[in-house]
DNA sequence: CGCGGATTTGAACTGAATCAATCGACGTGG
DNA sequence: CCACGTCGATTGATTCAGTTCAAATCCGCG
């Protein structure tokens, strides 16, 4: 365990396969090596708390491989998953010394973890990672008023068919030839249970079901396996997401 | 009106009544000059538009008085205002050519505004008021993710109580002495229309309307006129607004 | 082969939407 | 000064989308 950290530890940021899509990108090599130097990687199996909600926070982290989920949970028991976390993005909140939410492994994961400490103070010597890091969390706000809406105002295949396209744009392709599949064409995996959707949608388990056996029975998609999807169309799909595919008749 | 917006150019930003709170409160004296010097206060009524939607970023701005909304739209007509910009807030998506969505005055409004070109220049030569910005944006975030909950999990009158609950903490009171209301009670105005708060909540104006009368019907709230509202126990709008006010028996 | 968790499907129920009517405040014009 | 029209809000009756409860079915795995 002690022994893997370390070799995990010596990994250069230099070999990063992300290094340019992160908020690492805006550094200067000499600025990289500082960092890799507090940088660490951890790995995560699906299911796997990485961060504690209402916790102090103690690091920050690049998502190297993965989908992690950030959820709001109520006494009561209801949950809502409030922002889903893909490679290569940022997680955590800066500036704060709580973390406002949950942060749970939805597949396995791979991630590229800072301390606390170090990172801020990297990030105040750093004029240049702010900013990268402001840009990012404008990006994370507009994603956000965009699912307010899908929450609010959506029904139920316009929510699954959203969250379909959402996967479609984000989580890396199966195979994806695009002789194979047509130019509009998607194969993927679905990062999420069927609960996990349910709470991202504001839905029940059955209603997301059912929702998807429509969308396979109106050969919108297809359903390989209970995980895997293939969307012939994703225009079909796109519209189904918006409501309006019966205008177009 | 050129003559108006002269006399109000020439108002410092010293006298400015929300400075300290404001994210010019990270600006020094002589920085706030130059500020000033792009400052131009304006003033807006109830239902106009402040930003439009997909238009090219013209201008950022605080907001000194009053309340807007942020809406979206759908080709089909539904909306869902995705945020709520009260005093002293900062309006405005920096680092962007459009503006992502409506922006539209709930009640009269006072901002002060700032050209685009000119504040984005000074948050690049001023990172203490970028960082200002940024951590602006990250409680944003925070509430916008806070809402999600709001949207995806609670019922309708947990809703409308979530949203009372919100106005009592952000709008002025209406003469509040804590002798003549209790310490636990409130008195505001509702900045938005029933439909507002039906978009706002993702319900329709009828349900909004039968929450609010259920509420005061258990005497959580009083109606003292279609848009004044007393709350006698803010802690028992709480509750309602969690759920968890049948546990409490 | 059988167990346990995840998923699908069915049937009944319910909370919020929809449709429809009324009310009330306010500003205008007769 | 009062009748009228408009717009926002309330209230009632009915409908329906999505939940709840219940039962299969599927699938990976010891």
């Amino acid at each position: 365990m002690a022994h893997d950290s370390i070799r995990l530890r010596q990994s250069s940021c230099e070999t990063c396969a992300v290094r340019h899509r992160t908020v690492c990108g805006a550094l200067s090599n000499e600025e990289l090596t500082s960092l890799s130097r507090i940088g660490r990687m951890r790995k995560f199996k699906a299911g796997d708390i990485i961060l504690a909600d209402e916790e102090p926070t103690t690091f920050f982290a690049n998502v190297i491989s993965g989908v992690i989920k950030l959820e709001k949970t109520s006494v009561d028991g209801r949950q809502q998953i409030v922002g889903l976390v893909f490679a290569p993005d940022f997680l955590g909140r800066a500036y704060s010394r709580s973390n406002p939410y949950f942060a749970q492994a939805a597949t396995d994961t791979e991630i590229c973890t800072f301390p606390h400490t170090g990172f801020e103070q990297l990030l105040r010597n750093h004029p240049g990672l702010e900013h990268r890091l402001f840009e990012n969390t404008l990006n994370e706000l507009d994603s956000a008023r965009e699912w307010m809406f899908v929450l609010g105002r959506k029904s139920a295949q316009e929510k699954v068919a959203s969250f379909l396209h959402l996967i479609a744009k984000r989580q890396p392709m199966i195979g994806c030839q695009p002789i194979e599949l047509g130019a509009h064409a998607a194969r993927f995996e679905l990062p999420l249970t069927r609960a996990d959707i349910a709470d991202f949608l504001g839905l029940t388990i059955e209603t997301v079901s059912r929702q998807l056996s429509n969308l396979k029975r109106q050969g919108t998609i297809q359903l390989v396996s209970g995980r895997e999807v293939v969307v012939p169309d994703l225009r079909k799909l796109e519209s189904k997401a918006d409501g309006d595919d019966e205008a177009v008749a």
